[in-house]
DNA sequence: TATTGTTATACTCTATAACTATA
DNA sequence: TATAGTTATAGAGTATAACAATA
């Protein structure tokens, strides 16, 4: 094949472009994150113990975030060990547990919800309001398709 | 904070969006890859060399991938042991080794490149060619900003 | 003095499989 | 028989630091 043809190849490729612009992301995202002990997994799963005051349960963090159970069984060890979350029995169903924010693990979030957005913000300085709108929403219609919860 | 506010703050933020999609195409790229015995880093490194038939430093290799310099070291090791690229001396600095495909790498990369992109399609069929290409465009845009090579 | 490639190391992330207790 | 959570393990990806050869 014609070098000409493939010279700007891999800088078209929506694939390479998604992973470096994740990376970026999570890059900027866990450097500020630091100071506060955590980084962007546990951040994510902090967020969404805080987003449901009745809690989540494990299966329901995996599907969301697009892990594996057995690493959902980690973080939520990382988070308890900090005291951010704590594990509580289902009323409704015996196997599961329910990961519920602590008073400590809303403060915490509370306090780093906006220092996150701020430094996503930064990376999107870049883009107006509009594009950036248009953005997310191509994401979120990419991830319709893609394999909703489970990795594989 | 309102329950209801947060409710969603997960899933609308870019951040998490960008790492989702891209881990959904790295999973969709490394599958069609493995029975080639390849996956998407290497593939990106081996499509750099054969886009460039005079080879390519390790040094370019790690700013264009935002790779560390030693993380190229191990891809081009992978690659040489596997015959599809070889390391040859530079003219003009004795210090800088350019990565070049062999045949057997052009011809590997010839056959592996349409299996990816199609792959990157099926990904992005929910969308029409213009949104493909207006995401492809903000993404790129997106890049310009971040720390142009070396990962940190 | 700075840069290219290299080695080494430690930690995070991803992928599987097998197991338990419940449903 | 299937599901929620757990444990264990191996491999891939990321982040640093230090070093030799060369600029």
């Amino acid at each position: 094949m014609d070098p000409a043809t493939n010279a700007h190849a891999l800088t078209d490729d929506v694939g390479f472009l998604l992973s470096r612009a994740s990376a970026v992301f999570v890059r900027a995202t866990n450097a500020v994150l630091a100071s506060y002990g955590l980084r962007a997994r546990p951040y994510s799963l902090l967020l969404m113990a805080c987003s449901a005051p009745a809690g989540v349960s494990q299966r329901d963090l995996a599907e969301t975030l697009a892990l594996d159970p057995s690493q959902v069984v980690s973080l939520v060890d990382e988070l308890a060990a900090s005291a951010l979350v704590e594990r509580r029995p289902s009323e409704t169903d015996r196997r599961a547990k329910l990961v519920v924010a602590t008073e400590a693990g809303r403060a915490l979030c509370a306090e780093v919800v906006p220092v996150v957005e701020g430094a996503a913000a930064a990376q999107l300085a870049d883009l107006s309001a509009t594009e950036q709108l248009i953005l997310r929403e191509l994401l979120t219609r990419l991830m319709a398709r893609g394999p909703g919860a489970s990795p594989q």
